[in-house]
DNA sequence: ATTATCTATAGATCTATAGATAATGC
DNA sequence: ATTATCTATAGATCTATAGATAATGC
């Protein structure tokens, strides 16, 4: 309803976005979308013909900047464990912005299983040079021994744990433990620093 | 369909709760359910009224088995390491058992903010004493400088964020990393041992 | 008599499309 | 002429209930 209309199409695609990430599919209807974008609903279908390729969309969409530059390794001339720290606070500051990627990626993807060849696609696509040249790094620091025999997998696995869980739980968070946003904000900037703390000693040799 | 339908009553309920975990509130009908129960859909709300209530009274048991025994503290004469030890696997052992759980309660929280009220009762009901005792057998470690600053809501966080994430994200690691089973499951036992590892050594002063 | 089970249906969605009308680009 | 927008509706759900029939407990 904002943007003043005079680009319905996109109009719609954005009302469906915070719609479908807010309440995902299948509880989010055509109508409530067309009302949402300020139009009505046969529109909704005129401009992307079904709900399921309008979602589709959306989900390509998203599982691209949750995957996107995960490991994006062109910070220049860092030292190993720097790059770790650069990659974990770059990944947790993506969250940041974008709190509902997560849950919204991974449920969808349980309710429907063609979606997991979105975020498979996305994973193929946009990484293979990036994670072989990350995995060799890695594996040369482990044999010059600054750090322990671990796989790209586990690093990728902790950090994912650590910086992911923490915007699934938050609503508990926010409601049951931290009810004050100052409070809340400052935990938050707390584990991004204790994120880091734990994955570079899980690292030591 | 199981169960040879001497109890109707108890199948309606199993046959719901298995259709609520897979596929969620909005996407199972009480259609589905009877018929999974091998009954009519009327039956399904002669027993429970509504799918409402039906969804909540399962909502609540799995809340409960989730959160129950979480820091269950009457394993007797351990260190407080091999205590800490037995509830990192504890927890992870649950999940094994439990894989949909975490998604399950995570994302229908989101859906309906009503079952926020239901995972928060669980919690004040079933752990205050727990609780307090395990903090302060973590404040006095401290204390004693056998491990370092930190505190309660901090460690568990730290290990819900690992235990559960790695069985969030198993469809993926499966589909698109570790296609064989009997792989997928030494994988599963060696992040157990790697996430206690990685617990304890963040808690190193 | 009471409880369990079934059939049938009202009423409320919701998606997708057909067909009419208005706006825009030549 | 073509594209954008609207109204109206078919057809497919789905939930909840009414009312009939079968089974069970005295």
């Amino acid at each position: 309803m904002n943007g003043s209309n005079q680009n319905l199409e996109l109009e719609i695609l954005n009302a469906a976005e915070r719609l479908f990430l807010r309440k995902g599919f299948s509880l989010t209807s055509t109508t409530e979308i067309a009302k949402e974008a300020g139009c009505n609903q046969a529109l909704v279908h005129y401009y992307y013909r079904t709900k399921e390729k309008l979602f589709t969309r959306i989900y390509e969409k998203n599982a691209l900047l949750f995957l996107k530059d995960l490991l994006d390794g062109n910070r220049q001339s860092l030292t190993f464990e720097e790059k770790i720290r650069e990659i974990i606070e770059g990944h947790f500051n993506m969250l940041i912005k974008n709190p509902q990627l997560p849950l919204f990626l991974f449920n969808e993807l349980i309710m429907n299983e063609k979606r997991l060849e979105i975020l498979r696609e996305n994973l193929d696509e946009n990484h293979p040079e990036v994670y072989r040249k990350f995995e060799n790094e890695l594996n040369r620091e482990i044999e010059k021994g600054n750090i322990r025999q671990t796989t790209l997998l586990d690093l990728i696995l902790t950090t994912f744990s650590l910086n992911v869980m923490l915007f699934i739980i938050s609503p508990i968070l926010k409601k049951a433990f931290i009810n004050d946003e100052t409070r809340y904000r400052e935990f938050v900037d707390h584990r991004r620093e204790e994120n880091v703390r734990i994955i570079l000693l899980s690292l030591k040799p």
